[in-house]
DNA sequence: CTGAAAGCGCTTACAG
DNA sequence: CTGAAAGCGCTTACAG
């Protein structure tokens, strides 16, 4: 157990080679004799030798980890988002060999981020979150760190990814349109979200397609709390508004309580829509219709862009991936 | 941007001292003048020189990575509680000067685990789940890895941080007993944690206490999808249970919405409670009585433990958390 | 095809 | 109090 670990120099003496041969075995890179080389594979096998990561790293001036920044903080329905491309990410990263560090993020508070830089114990960093004024995009730019941001930004320089929104509310929002909805609410966070500005265009261009259509629309932003949301159903249920749209899952679960609690049925009395599916409503009754997106292939695919570009490429700009969208009984 | 980093050595040439002296200067250790430490000092303040953590890490043998092993295969309920642990342990580590490094654990297979650890990565490792048969912690055992566990385990060597679900659970029995409830019902999850375990045994003891009491109870483990829950739910109604315990939040979830479905009204028609408080309940109406911990402590806590024994310490064994009941409107 | 040597950026006995 | 030197475990030109 406490069994001083195998190095290359032992193997070496062992072996009665140079730990240059060694180390040629090991990592496939400059002419070696195939003899040699399985001689030497051979005994690592037998031997459990695995190589010092952290001085391989030291040699080449890599570290052979990613950073990972995370939000401090979250609402709980923004946490299977996270989650899932953290899985992803963390899953892409170690089949490719390197590990997955943390750094939490709050409110622009960068420092843990920062410590990871400038300790240099990160080759690149992956971004969960874009924000309009982006704080640890800026640091990392104003670095020279290689990275990519998960979600959309206006920084046309970053490397980022993101699921369609914009087409997948469009999409969304053309269906009930041809279902023959007329009055229409929606009531989205906060504007600071790339991702809100998008879904909006979707949503708005779903009806600029429709020239004939004669209905309404009422739109609510920067809602950020169950009290708002509560007022505002009250106001719709008021107006006859018919069908309710919810930029994000934690809106719809305050609409849906708003509703719950004034006993209006779903979807006789009032139709609900979400952008967003997550598993915080999968137990709904009745089910939401909503947007799906895979987002632990978004962590992976993510993952993969950064590893091109730590093996020097220079993947495009923008990536977008696709998106399902999952008609259930909350619409009739 | 692309400028070299500054290294010890620079320093040393710049200054016309050694390079050990410059190491003295920033570690703090061994003699050093003071006047030659403030010019170093100043030096690297001036300079922005920060030192090569991984450098640092090989002459020492030390990584400065703590492993923080997370579930790949949680259900939602249980992602708040991942989350929180995870923030009080990054904050916690980077304080200290450590970085938190992520293996995803999925059903006993700790592929990402034994890449951190053989590829020597982190120091000491955190395990954020306890089974009763625990792979991760058998591996962590053998190689001779120092980690603590959050949550409690059999295992009388580890050293292990957990709330304390029994007293806790007790407490909650009995306030509701002593509101003059008879009829019980306690639905539960896989005996495979040992949390369920404890929580059953502080159940007990809650009746065990009180010897006149001549109500009925029953309980129901291994329970783990809504639709079990939701026969369980229905046989209880009809043999008019007053009040329905739920050993975590997933569950309580199943069951206010088995309850929702037949219109049954809490807590007039039936009370609910709950051992465990997550975020997931928070919106509920009627508010859901039930038990807080401070998890984001749990991992500071435990942080600190896995800190202390990289120090050479050796911590108690076993560490118990405080708790607080939550009586709210799901009990008369 | 193979090896001696220098180097990655730090620490740490050992001398002085 | 300070420094030269060896070492942490690897890689990689440069020779041969």
């Amino acid at each position: 157990m406490e069994e001083r670990n195998l190095t290359i120099g032992d193997i070496a003496q062992a072996l009665g080679v140079s730990k240059t041969t060694v180390s040629r075995a090991i990592s496939g890179k400059g002419r070696i004799g195939e003899q040699t080389r399985s001689r030497v594979l051979d005994y690592i096998e037998a031997h459990h030798y695995s190589p010092n990561v952290v001085a391989k790293g030291l040699a080449q001036n890599k570290t052979f980890n990613l950073g990972l920044v995370l939000p401090g903080d979250y609402n709980i329905v923004e946490l299977p988002f996270f989650q899932k491309c953290m899985m992803g990410i963390s899953r892409t990263a170690s089949e490719a060999g390197y590990d997955v560090l943390i750094s939490v993020v709050t409110a622009g508070q960068i420092a843990q981020l920062e410590r990871a830089v400038t300790n240099r114990k990160v080759d690149g960093v992956i971004l969960t979150r874009t924000l309009t004024d982006d704080v640890p995009m800026r640091y990392l730019e104003e670095k020279g760190v290689p990275f990519v941001a998960i979600g959309s930004t206006d920084n046309e320089r970053a490397v980022q990814i993101d699921n369609d929104h914009r087409s997948a509310c469009r999409e969304l929002m053309g269906r009930l349109l041809d279902r023959g909805i007329r009055k229409f609410a929606l009531i989205g966070g906060s504007e600071g979200y790339v991702v809100t500005k998008n879904r909006l265009l979707g949503f708005q261009e779903a009806f600029a397609k429709r020239l004939g259509w004669d209905g309404s629309r009422q739109i609510f932003l920067n809602i950020d709390n169950g009290a708002e949301a509560d007022k505002i159903v009250e106001r719709l249920l008021a107006e006859q508004v018919e069908c309710i749209v919810c930029m994000d899952d934690f809106l719809c679960d305050c609409v849906l309580n708003a509703l719950q609690i004034r006993r209006i049925v779903l979807p006789k009395q009032v139709q609900v829509a979400s952008f967003y599916d997550s598993s915080l409503l999968a137990n709904r009754i009745p089910g939401i219709t909503s947007i799906y997106f895979d987002v632990e292939e978004l962590g992976r695919k993510a993952c993969e862009l950064l590893l091109q570009m730590l093996d020097g490429e220079q993947p495009k700009r923008r990536t977008l991936l696709g998106y399902e969208v999952r008609m259930r009984e909350s619409i009739k």
